[in-house]
RNA sequence: GGGUCGCUAGCUCAGUUGGCUAGAGCGCUUCCUUUACACGGAAGAAGUCAGGGGUUCGAAUCCCUUGCGACCCACCA
């Protein structure tokens, strides 16, 4: 075959990806998806070594497209894949597709915008019809994009996140955990997005510090009776025993310190006033606020049980401003001393903490604040449909107004945002399903401190331990209709014949499959549909589970997985939670392996954004440079969980590796001509040592491949095909050509780089005259047997060639034109391997000396070669000469300061003392060389 | 407030039980159209390993500390 002199990605790869697609070789020998499972592997029996190899592809969105993370994700995986596969294991690599709730759903709500519809205009069936014609409609890239990175994944057993099996293990799970009381619905606060008016979880949430205000308001004791303030009569409860001391004076005085800062009105016409806020007085308490339009929903003012400032006041009540309602001073711990006026207003309806606060001493819950973001009536006719914005402004006013508003405060402070839209996330009371999380937590916690699962970087372990300590319930309810239905129904009558007692004594809620039926009659009882679906996290944490068709009878031999390989930015939304439900459901942890990658940053260490316009799109490169260029530029460089650059440059750098090796198999193929069929054997040095170096790199490889130190198996595989493979064995070949030889390394060469550099490596073996099969399927190479004092033997002639062509480059002008060759003395080394010597050395001749040495002696101990110049020429070397004499001169300084160390000969390793001993040997040789050779030249 | 990570050549990064003269790619300089490759070959310049202290015969590597940067968590009203 008539190879181009350089290697054209475009031409081959769809041919290759479609020629390994068709070959069945991404399947795993036996899959699991179309045969009788006779059992999985016992779980108790730690030695079982298994021959699967399995690893899931995190599912990209199924109608987006891939970015660079997904780039470097599939760069990852399919190494991996690619290298077990080779090795011999029965590996499955199982590709998934993403149902993305609410990424598609804030996607399709857009286009519905776009086209002036809303979602409200449509049932919750009808919206979820019109999403799965869009995503249809939108979806096919991504599997192409996925193909085009070369990713050797089975496409047969893909799985889309709303697959039946999906949603059938994810059902059973809700069921489970229904049964055992992990599951209740609350009315809870929850983070609520008013712009796509939906829950999400804590960590959907985006925190991100603004700058805001703290107003200081006077709310004025009342002596009258309570009028809203407790519920049913019950007393209020103490929020915490006080038994803590008081706080010192240095505390309160440190306290009323910060208060007096920056302390200024609004208006700004008059002079800040540089006093502090006065807290309190028999008649009335200063509340500070960011919010003061939630003040309609206050339901009592809080101070510190230890704040001396405030003790009297406890238990006496405050007229809320602008309303006609008075609420109670209560002490509860929430209330900070030290910041504001130490006097907090309690809003257990908007604010997480007053929740809390308000559980502790039964308050009310009032919602002034709509589902939409906009005043409810509660907050009084007057601001009744603003926004909570233009609320706030007139509630500031109206407090100006009646002298109620004492000071503004700038503060910088944390603020929650959606992390789609950027909305301000509302805290809002809905009822919500939680699952109780405590037990899941304490058992992954469990399983990750006996180590059942081993972190790539290591310290993640303990960062994903630290976060299920801390974890709170997790809110599952989502109020989008994109993703799987919640299969709970709730009761709402009795159906006409049957008792209103049996009504009575059935549950509120019942879990039922039917989601596809708004109604249900279960035992005379109808129930409808709870129209919220799952948090695409609950359904996903099953991803092991659903991928490996794990069941509760046979296990599945490929769970758990080999491997995780995701974003560590995931690291708690997924990995957390596949360790729990696959914990959970099986038993077993759901992998043995974490490999988390950062962030891919663009060439100057920024993030990327839409924004700044830096995005680097993956099919860009690919198009550009090829897909194996793409690949191993991104793995360079790149370690475990660091957010790191990728620029362009490292793509160009491997797609010139890809050209190199395209033209070392161009140059061995060209001399293949004939054919060999003579035994592989080295019969010069620079055979033994290309054995030697290609059995460092597969040793090598095989270490990185195990700790996932991707960046070092690019680094090694380029240096050893660039750097020895063509630089040095190639061409020392030139005049020998060992082709059986030739024929046994490059195939190595071939089948160990062809994990990070598929296509190319599948296009060469095809190429070639004398390869069968596809390299996909080869088997990764066997030690090769050299000699190794043989290949020693050539690192010294490189030592050697290297100095002549040094001195020769050192020379420059001087010798343009002359013809220059070298001469050799007592030195077997150089007089066995003459002609290979000129060949390197490109010089013109190779001889022995007629007796008297001549020209400049290259400065290499053990070696007495001698470039034959002219003695002209030599007097050039001069300079050169003089500076090399005293750089070796410092060199033998440095070791010799070493050796005068008593300590260092004493407490230092034998072997290196010895060494040092040998190098100053060597060192002081050659000095006394070159300064003869310097004599000589005066 | 708590935590994690990073700071090594102009740029991006290696440097894993502390030990030869701290490496690579890109960029830069000089030379070479040598019959696989100019997406090439040969040679070269370039680093107070963020600063300070400590442990050690020996520190880029271990400990302490300061600074700068990135990120994560958290209920600062």
């Amino acid at each position: 075959m008539k190879l181009t002199s350089s290697y054209e990605p475009d031409k081959f790869e769809s041919d290759i990806y479609s020629a390994w697609e068709s070959s069945g070789a991404f399947s795993p020998t036996d899959s699991s998806r179309t045969r009788e499972r006779a059992g999985g592997l016992s779980k108790s029996d730690e030695s079982v070594t298994r021959d699967e190899y399995s690893i899931v592809m995190p599912p990209p969105n199924a109608n987006g497209n891939l970015h660079i993370g997904h780039g470097l994700t599939i760069a990852i995986e399919d190494s991996l894949t690619r290298y077990y596969r080779l090795k011999g294991n029965n590996t499955w690599y199982i590709p998934g597709a993403d149902h993305a709730g609410f990424e598609t759903w804030v996607v399709y709500e857009r286009a519905l915008e776009a086209v002036g519809h809303t979602r409200f205009e449509y049932s919750r069936d009808e919206l979820y019809a019109k999403v799965w014609d869009f995503v249809q409609e939108q979806r096919g890239n991504m599997e192409l994009q996925v193909r085009a990175l070369g990713a050797s994944c089975a496409w047969n057993d893909l799985t889309f996140t709303l697959d039946e099996n999906v949603v059938a293990r994810v059902y059973k799970t809700f069921e489970k955990m229904w049964n055992d009381g992990m599951i209740y619905r609350g009315e809870k606060l929850v983070n609520y997005c008013p712009k796509h008016q939906t829950a999400f979880a804590d960590i959907e949430v985006e925190h991100l510090d603004e700058p805001g205000h703290l107003w200081d308001i006077k709310y004025e004791v009342a002596g009258a009776e309570p009028n809203c303030a407790f519920r049913d009569n019950k007393e209020p409860q103490p929020a915490v025993e006080n038994t803590l001391t008081p706080f010192s004076e240095h505390e309160l005085a440190s306290a009323r310190k910060k208060q007096a800062v920056k302390v200024s009105f609004d208006d700004g016409d008059e002079a800040p006033v540089e006093k502090s806020v006065i807290g309190s007085s028999p008649s009335y308490i200063v509340v500070s606020t960011t919010r003061p339009e939630t003040l309609f929903g206050d339901q009592a003012v809080a101070v510190n049980p230890n704040d001396e400032r405030y003790k009297d006041l406890i238990g006496k009540f405050v007229k809320l401003p602008l309303t006609d309602r008075t609420i109670p001073i209560i002490a509860d711990e929430h209330a900070d001393p030290t910041y504001g006026t130490g006097a907090v207003k309690i809003t257990p309806a908007h604010d997480f903490d007053d929740f809390e606060v308000g559980k502790r001493h039964n308050l009310e819950n009032l919602r002034v604040i709509g589902d939409d973001g906009k005043m409810l009536e509660t907050a009084g006719k007057e601001y009744a449909g603003l926004t909570t914005e233009e609320c706030r402004q007139k509630v500031l006013n109206r407090l100006e107004e009646q002298g109620l508003l004492l000071g503004s405060h700038e503060i910088s402070h944390s603020v929650a945002h959606c992390y789609k839209c950027g909305t301000v996330i509302e805290p809002t009371l809905k009822e919500q399903w939680f699952i109780d999380v405590e037990k899941l937590a304490k058992i992954a916690i469990d399983h990750l401190k006996k180590g059942e699962i081993k972190f790539y970087p290591e310290n993640k372990k303990q960062v994903l331990i630290n976060y299920l300590k801390g974890l709170k319930d997790w809110n599952i309810s989502r109020q989008i209709p994109w993703g799987i239905p919640i299969p709970m129904f709730k009761k709402t009558e009795a159906v006409s014949g049957t008792g209103k007692e049996h009504f009575d004594d059935t549950p509120d809620w019942i879990f039922d499959t039917r989601t596809n039926l708004e109604t249900i009659e279960v035992g005379g009882v109808k129930y409808q549909r709870d129209e919220d679906t799952f948090d695409t996290w609950f359904s996903s944490s099953h991803w092991p589970i659903v991928t490996t068709d794990w069941t509760e009878q046979h296990g599945s031999p490929f769970y758990p997985l080999n491997v995780m390989e995701t974003g560590a930015d995931i690291l708690f939304a997924w990995v957390a939670r596949m360790i729990m439900m696959g914990l959970y459901v099986t038993g077993e942890v759901p992998f043995k392996e974490v490999y988390l990658h950062g962030l891919v940053l663009d060439s100057h260490g920024k993030k990327m954004s839409k924004s700044k316009g830096n995005v680097i799109n993956p099919m860009d490169l690919v198009a550009k440079y090829g897909s194996d260029a793409f690949r191993l530029g991104i793995l360079r460089g790149r370690s475990a969980g660091l957010a790191q650059a990728f620029s362009e440059d490292s793509v160009v750098a491997s797609r010139n590796l890809c050209n190199k090796l395209w033209n070392i198999a161009r140059l061995i193929d060209s001399w293949a001509d004939a054919e060999s069929n003579e035994s592989i054997s080295t019969d010069n040095m620079g055979e033994d040592w290309i054995c030697r170096e290609l059995d460092n790199l597969r040793k090598h490889l095989e270490k990185y491949m195990k700790s996932y130190r991707f960046a070092e198996a690019v680094e090694d595989l380029y240096s050893t095909i660039w750097d020895k493979y063509a630089d040095w064995f190639l061409e020392s070949q030139k005049g020998i050509k060992n082709l059986p030889l030739l024929k046994k390394t490059l195939e190595n060469l071939l089948i160990m780089a062809h994990p990070f550099m598929p296509f190319v490596t599948e296009t060469i073996w095809q190429a070639l005259s004398w390869t069968d099969g596809m390299i996909i399927t080869q088997k990764w190479p066997a030690s090769l047997v050299y000699d190794p004092i043989s290949a020693e033997n050539f690192e010294r002639l490189m030592l050697t060639v290297s100095e002549a062509r040094k001195v020769l480059a050192g020379l420059g002008d001087t010798v343009k034109g002359i013809s220059v060759g070298l001469l050799y003395g007592d030195d077997a080394l150089v007089a066995d391997n003459s002609e290979l010597v000129r060949q390197l050395t490109r010089t013109d001749f190779v001889k022995p000396t007629d007796g008297t040495p001549k020209g400049i002696r290259l400065a290499l101990p053990g070696r007495e070669v001698y470039l034959d110049v002219s003695e002209k020429v030599v007097k050039h070397y001069k300079d050169q000469l003089t500076e090399r004499i005293l750089k070796v001169g410092r060199e033998l300084d440095a070791l010799n300061a070493r050796m005068l160390n008593p300590n260092y000969v004493q407490k230092a390793p034998a072997n290196l003392v010895a060494e040092t001993k040998k190098g100053i040997t060597e060192k002081e040789e050659l000095i006394k060389r070159l300064k003869l050779e310097l004599e000589v030249i005066n």
